[in-house]
DNA sequence: ATTAGGG
DNA sequence: CCCTAAT
């Protein structure tokens, strides 16, 4: 698949080899982007500078700068503008020590993706495939992806550029992350950070790595789960969960992540932190409690949310004539990232792949805007959708929107209640934050259904609705319903066309549980059950031991069994977390080793029991 | 619904 | 802790 092509091509730390730079006009176009206005000390350039300074410094062999490893523009904003800007937290206001050289971070703001890009097809629904994810990820590939579609000489240049704005830095005090509890900010140093919002600003999403897993969901979420629990059961399972996209594609991206090389148990590093946006002043809570500010403006990009610069060649009045695209550059919803200033160029690469790549696996749709509004038929050709001569086209846009959720925003959005931790050990478990990793990601989602492509307004009497930035319930059922239409009725053209959302992923319903450590009771009975029923009648350990804690399940408890396992057979100093007594982990052991052997015993009876039958 | 094992 | 396959 494209995709995964692409993602190990560039597995290698964010290399993308054999990509040309774009040249200087097309990267200093974007920088130039409403630049004007801010004549004054550069202190996000500054900023910028020096973090550059200091990657260079790091590397000093190196020729490339980070400008162009990102290949892009840095633009200048004023402070103000970004005053509100969900990167910098509460924290920074309240005088927090944030100041700390190690604490300052730089936030970096991705806006777009350049490339270039010559499309030659006929109907909507293909041409937003092709678009499809190409733009987004590196140019490595896009030839190849493209080649059948590219006009002899029509590129004379490949490009793939990142526009890369400064948005904020130590200036005030840097950036911190929003969860901190108590202005503590050590066990963030050295950290990259990556929001990601939905388009609907409903909710963020914050990811991180470390040895702690909150995700926050309303209450009556966790109710339904638990009544669903058997008694001794899981929670429901998951395909019958709602599912979410986005969720999904984030842990994607920390699954190969983890993948890495974090050990044993690499599971216990993940961090999924969600927050719920509370109101539109940008108030976002934090499932522990903690607050930050977020804003919702978005005014400065508005202005600027011309989608693709678009240019298109023709085609004719025949009814095979091509029609030709040339997508210079696709806008991706903006990117929020921030790493330490000591933060290595390789770093950086992989903080802007991690993003990029969550970005896809989220789900990323391809929109197509004429003359200003979205087309929604995606089985209309382009003549039928009247983008079939060249004015037409110049009118023709395209978006990078995130995928649709289902279904979850009602369950979400109501009960906008400051999450209590559902037990004391969740803040033992945050307070024990592990700093061990040393990347946390995430990004952040905005307004990635605003672009709109300018053009006359022609009337038009295709099946055009007015643009607008949400996504409404009209088009979830529509775009549900498509899926369902039958075979027959698509017709071999449109069999061809594969859908975007064809493998349903995770939804928000569908969050991990939260962890919750055993504590060295918990284990001594575990060993205790364990030593009388063996170590294949979880359920049995259930009922006798665990029957009232009703957050462990017999699967639970096979699991804890397995890493106790483990636990026992490593050195004591590779041991993490609440040391387990040796004497119990010797239990373990004997105990292990006692029902192994007692399970190999069992077979090999059944093993002489099936020999002397058959003799 | 449980169990077993990989991720 | 999650996911799946196999019972």
């Amino acid at each position: 698949m494209v995709v995964k092509r692409r993602l190990k091509c560039c597995s290698n730390g964010f290399d993308f080899p054999n990509i040309p730079k774009a040249p200087r006009s097309s990267r200093r176009k974007v920088s130039n982007m409403g630049g004007g206005e801010f004549d004054s000390e550069f202190s996000g350039i500054n900023l910028l500078a020096s973090l550059v300074g200091k990657l260079l410094d790091e590397s000093e062999s190196s020729s490339t700068s980070a400008y162009d490893l990102l290949g892009g523009e840095i633009k200048q904003e004023h402070e103000h503008v970004y005053d509100h800007k969900p990167c910098k937290s509460d924290f920074s206001h309240q005088g927090s020590p944030a100041t700390s050289e190690n604490t300052s971070e730089t936030c970096l703001q991705i806006s777009s993706l350049e490339n270039d890009c010559i499309l030659e097809q006929t109907p909507v629904s293909d041409c937003k495939r092709v678009c499809g994810l190409n733009p987004l990820v590196g140019c490595e590939n896009k030839k190849r992806d493209c080649d059948s579609l590219v006009e002899s000489g029509g590129i004379s240049e490949e490009t793939c550029v990142l526009n890369v704005e400064a948005i904020n830095g130590l200036e005030d005090g840097g950036l911190l992350p929003e969860s901190v509890p108590n202005g503590s900010v050590k066990g963030y140093e050295n950290h990259s950070k990556l929001v990601c919002r939905d388009d609907d600003e409903n909710f963020c999403k914050y990811y991180t790595l470390s040895d702690k897993c909150k995700s926050y969901r309303p209450l009556t979420r966790v109710g339904n789960r638990r009544t669903k629990m058997t008694k001794y059961g899981r929670g429901v399972p998951r395909s019958k969960c709602f599912e979410d996209t986005r969720t999904d594609g984030c842990l994607k991206a920390y699954h190969r992540k983890r993948k890495l090389g974090y050990g044993y148990n690499s599971w216990k590093h993940e961090t999924l932190h969600r927050k719920r946006r509370l109101s539109d002043k940008g108030l976002v809570v934090n499932s522990d409690g903690g607050l930050s500010s977020e804003s919702v403006s978005n005014s400065p990009e508005k202005g600027e949310s011309e989608v693709g610069v678009f240019s298109a060649a023709i085609g004719l009045h025949s009814k095979d004539s091509r029609v030709k695209f040339s997508i210079k550059s696709l806008r991706i919803p903006e990117l929020f990232i921030e790493v330490p200033e000591t933060a290595t160029v390789g770093s950086l690469k992989r903080t802007v792949m991690e993003a990029v790549n969550a970005l896809i696996d989220d789900g990323i749709r391809i929109g197509v805007l004429f003359q200003g509004k979205k087309v929604r038929d995606d089985n209309n050709t382009l003549s039928q959708t009247g983008l079939s001569c060249r004015e037409n086209l110049g009118n023709l846009g395209f978006t990078l929107e995130p995928a649709p959720e289902k279904l979850l925003v009602p369950l979400c959005s109501e009960s906008p209640m400051i999450p209590m931790p559902t037990d004391s050990t969740n803040f033992s478990e945050r307070s024990a934050a592990s700093p061990a990793l040393d990347s946390r990601l995430s990004f952040r989602l905005q307004d990635a259904d605003h672009l709109i492509s300018s053009g006359n307004s022609v009337e038009n009497k295709q099946e055009l609705v007015p643009y607008q930035s949400d996504i409404s319930a009209e088009e979830q059922h529509s775009s549900d319903s498509r899926a369902l239409v039958p075979v027959s009725a698509l017709g071999s053209e449109a069999l061809a066309i594969v859908p975007l959302n064809e493998k349903p992923k995770r939804t928000e319903a569908s969050q991990r549980r939260t962890r919750r450590p055993f504590s060295v009771t918990e284990v001594e009975a575990l060993v205790h059950a364990v030593e009388e029923l063996g170590t294949g009648r979880w359920r049995d350990v259930k009922l006798r031991s665990f029957e009232k804690a009703n957050h462990r399940t017999y699967v639970d408890l096979k699991d804890k069994w397995k890493t106790l396992v483990h636990t026992a057979s490593i050195s004591p100093q590779q041991r993490r977390g609440e040391p387990v007594p040796q004497e119990l982990l010797d239990r373990v052991l004997a105990a292990h080793r006692h029902w192994s052997q007692n399970q190999l015993e069992k077979q090999n009876g059944k093993h002489q029991a099936a020999a002397t039958m058959v003799v």
